[in-house]
DNA sequence: TCACGCGGTTTGTGATCACAGTTTGCGATG
DNA sequence: CATCGCAAACTGTGATCACAAACCGCGTGA
């Protein structure tokens, strides 16, 4: 969990039964602790979170509304396996909304940040090292969601996370079957073009980094 | 209601009771039906649609995690009341997402499709005339809708479609306090832009359009 | 050996209920 | 006449239940 990234989303502790099942799928699904087409039920849900059936429904029904989760033939629920074509165009939605984000962001940013991200991407390198997929996922995301929450743009940040979460088992399925050792190099470019705050560059290190990223997604 | 819109979205019947009360609130929600900060309750709701509390809940769960409706304090379920910093922001995500989609349709736009969006046009100018807030917004947001269709993007329409669903509220509201008599200009450098085949014409109309039309919102 | 069919089990759905918190409206009091 | 207070009504939450449909596995038959 990264309680370091909270206060800018301003979501108040809202420890309904319903939300700590939301928040907890959401996060397993998105940070690729689940594999595509990963079956779950209702009772299973609210098995694992000591709740009813009616909490679980909830905070499914919410995910499925963002395209974490999908509805099989008559109802059975499962996580989303994705068509090529699909896999492309939400790449290409990153590629339209990661750099706007990321130049809203650049007019903000103060050294601390950068910073910051900086001690990510090596928690991120430590994770490709150890060779362990959500916590390359993980720290991933939260590289980029470091940059994007100074952007101070939280409808295109809530955006840009559903698309995240429609990705998450398909990363995760990625990030299992190759097994690369080596730091994606588009990182320090992003950092580099912020230290510059060079907007173009910036612009051009993110979206070559979501579509490389992605290139070998398409099987 | 616009069946001719419908084999695009490949959404099956699904004819749960939920996923009417679904589809009816949301529809009132986007067409503007309702103002914004409008109270509704999990038993009215269930019981204008003659279910109970239970399909009436998870339509407002999944509707309140697409924006479309918002708890207010202490789990109000209510239309959200958007600040002006979300209004501009929502702008600007439609002035991002939509250029993309036109430019993506225009690769598959024919001469059928520019007629289609020509008459539901001729009917926006209607609405207008009538001074019909609803059936403005309705045949506007068909306008755009059947041009966006044509991109075969269904992944980037839905999250338009999400933008549009935060935005209906406000429109309305703004709609009905300025009673404009002129139909919006735009429209017309779209269609040109569509049959002359020119995608920048198209991209900055488009832009133009969504900014123009939400400049007035801002109170 | 393989395909088919059938029954037990599991699954999502929707209704109902009890409960706690909030709002509301009426009446008493200054 | 205005203001405060309290009780009744209302609201969302979560659990439980009945039910129908789908699924799975085993056994039978070709």
């Amino acid at each position: 969990m990264q309680p370091a990234l909270r206060p800018s989303l301003p979501e108040p502790p809202a420890q309904s039964a319903h939300d700590r099942v939301y928040r907890g799928l959401r996060q397993q699904v998105m940070h690729g602790e689940l594999f595509p087409g990963t079956p779950l039920t209702l009772r299973g849900i609210g098995k694992s979170f000591g709740v009813s059936m009616t909490p679980a429904r909830e905070a499914v029904r919410r995910l499925t509304a963002e395209g974490a989760l999908t509805f099989s033939a008559s109802g059975r629920v499962a996580t989303p396996e994705l068509s090529n074509e699909r896999i492309e165009e939400l790449a290409s939605i990153r590629a339209l909304l990661e750099p706007e984000l990321a130049s809203r962001a650049l007019r903000r940013a103060h050294m601390a940040l950068i910073d910051r991200m900086q001690s990510i991407n090596e928690a991120n390198a430590r994770a490709i090292h150890r060779q362990d997929p959500v916590d390359y996922i993980r720290t991933n995301l939260e590289f980029h969601r470091t940059l994007y929450l100074r952007a101070q743009s939280p409808a295109m940040l809530g955006l840009l996370e559903t698309v995240w979460l429609q990705l998450g088992p398909t990363m995760r399925a990625l990030y299992t079957r190759l097994r690369r050792t080596t730091a994606p190099p588009h990182h320090r470019l992003i950092l580099e073009a912020l230290r510059a705050g060079d907007d173009a560059a910036l612009r051009l290190a993110l979206r070559t980094d979501v579509t490389q990223g992605l290139r070998h997604l398409v099987v």
